[in-house]
DNA sequence: TTGTAAGCGTTATCAG
DNA sequence: CTGATAACGCTTACAA
């Protein structure tokens, strides 16, 4: 009596073997399409194939011929609009390449992440693409070290997106955008505009090395004006509209003056333009805010927003292109990403008198 | 002399137990922490492993004991802010279950759809999710029952997010939300406004289940109401900013009469309010503009949104919940997730005369 | 062109 | 509490 399939019971090799009369190598060859193999016994693995309904087990196969076909992607969360975008262009160039995408979410927790490069060890994980910004803290650099180096030991790669190098001799690929670029031009077209007293919104904590690119380019493009930066507000706060809204109404009440807000991210920027609504303020007429990241966001608000256009799903794909085509003896990689200004409706003059 | 590890090379249980001077199934035993061993044992092994940092070989662990602890989320866009709320749900759950994640775009073709559930089985995922609209053809529903049942005899399970339950005797796990309620609810808002000219602002391709639901729920508001449905224009047209703006646009060009626009989406409802401001057209004052989703941009925009509340996150979380832990017994789930309607700024009564 | 047999790294079974 | 040994399902030399 042949064998009666139970409940999550599969058909294996050997069942469609028997079924078409070769041996399960001579199916693992049609299978796998990398071995002449007669027209007329191909056919008959087929038709077994398609009569046991068959499905090959991937984990066997890994286990047998080595490769997991499998990129994983870390992320401080699936939602954020640019991480959205850059996780598109990972999982879009890992199909493209004929790989799977596994994805998990840190929420910022340094532990978690450590355990999840750890669990993506244990998967094999061809390539561990994590985005966004870690901290600049030297211990911390020093254990990204320790992975990109266990995870090259273990046949895989480490991809920092946004991220600054870690060093030549280290066994990472690193692609990241022109942060300093992006805020250097963005507040060169404020000053242009007039600006002379502009608020920086949104610090992050110091370390954070994606707000500390874009408040470099901030001061030095005000030095290379020869304008002295005015005094900075330069809080530790999340980068949510909640906190673009507090901080832009503190702002206010405290009397600070400015004729311009350089937000540190769109979604702080939208915040802040809510504050300013509220206290009667016009944009730009009277204040001119931009924001940093051209998310779909920027065109919904009112008035749309002068932001820094950043493609983050190409950031996505090229880290996923570069970790799957690297050299072998390109040890350490780097690649930056332009950005440039979109110039839209919530930047002016300045007011004549403030 | 000891073994020489080469790059891609990974230490084994093997290794570990060579050098804790035990044996590979005790190694096991202390990773798994299964099964009582010793505490010296357990020191002696633990200490192995983390001087020869080892990792466990999932693939291997999954050809051995069985269970690939992995939940597949499958969906038509990573970025759309609906779904991207719904992965998070899937993702986080998955993460509390003890859950990896594996995720997959199908930019809405079918075919690839069907692959990837091939792809899934291959992979022997615990269950597989899929998310957002699919058709309501005939064929295609034929083809998901045929998914479901092979998903089963896998072993795994197959679960629809927001499309209506395959029947009573097909292996599936039915999440959806309330379309046609919070329709229903939007709707009779509107008409408690005083509305009787209301447009419902995009169609999309008949079949489609989310969006028939909401006509349903606007259609069945009317007849409830006892007032006719003014003539709709269904004309297919993506869920996009871009279409909601023309759609609208159109409808202005065309002399169409109406008091309220019903937009199918929250984005599509963004792109109406373009077109409404562009020509002149105050909201809530001359026309008022409803939306759904409640996704964050209806915050963003200007006036706020009138829109229907739909927990996505919970959506993405039930349906993994759900499939982990169903009752052995339990052949076909489903689960209606409520809807609500968000009263903001972009609806109220329809100017006196029109 | 096809088949045989030996792994791949882990867990489960069955003895001790 | 610990250890052999046989799977798990597939691939890949090595033969024929």
């Amino acid at each position: 009596m042949a064998r009666q399939p139970g409940p999550g019971d599969r058909p294996t090799v050997k069942d469609v073997a028997l079924a078409a009369n070769v041996s399960p190598t001579t199916v693992s060859r049609v299978l796998a399409g990398n071995y002449p193999v007669s027209t007329a016994t191909r056919a008959r693995v087929m038709k077994a194939v398609r009569e046991l309904d068959f499905v090959i087990n991937a984990q066997a196969r890994a286990l047998g011929g080595g490769n997991t076909k499998t990129v994983a992607f870390i992320v401080h969360d699936l939602v954020g609009p640019s991480h959205a975008y850059v996780g598109q262009g990972v999982e879009r160039q890992a199909t493209a390449e004929g790989r799977l995408c596994l994805v998990c979410t840190t929420h910022g927790d340094p532990q978690r992440e450590r355990e999840l490069i750890d669990v993506m060890r244990e998967q094999q994980a061809e390539a561990v693409v994590m985005v966004g910004g870690g901290s600049n803290d030297e211990a911390y650099v020093e254990q990204m070290i320790q992975t990109a180096r266990a995870l090259d030991k273990s046949g895989s790669r480490l991809v920092l997106c946004g991220r600054p190098p870690l060093g030549s001799d280290v066994p990472a690929t690193v692609v990241e955008y022109d942060n300093e670029g992006g805020a250097f031009a963005m507040t060169s077209y404020l000053i242009s505009l007039g600006h002379r007293d502009i608020v920086f919104l949104g610090a992050g904590e110091p370390g954070y090395t994606t707000i500390d690119g874009r408040f470099r380019g901030f001061v030095r493009a005000h030095e290379s004006h020869h304008i002295p930066v005015a005094p900075q507000r330069r809080a530790t706060i999340p980068f949510d509209r909640e906190s673009g809204y507090l901080a832009t109404r503190d702002l206010l009440a405290g009397g600070r003056t400015f004729t311009a807000i350089f937000a540190v991210t769109d979604v702080v920027a939208s915040g802040a333009l809510v504050a300013l609504r509220e206290a009667g303020l016009r944009v730009p007429e009277d204040v001119s805010l931009v924001g940093y990241d051209d998310i779909p966001l920027a065109l919904d608000v009112t008035p749309t927003l002068t932001t820094v256009h950043v493609d983050h799903e190409e950031l996505g794909r090229t880290a996923v292109r570069l970790a799957l085509h690297r050299e072998q003896h390109a040890l350490s990689q780097h690649t930056v990403i332009g950005t440039h200004v979109v110039i839209r409706d919530s930047a002016g003059p300045p007011p004549r008198a403030v």
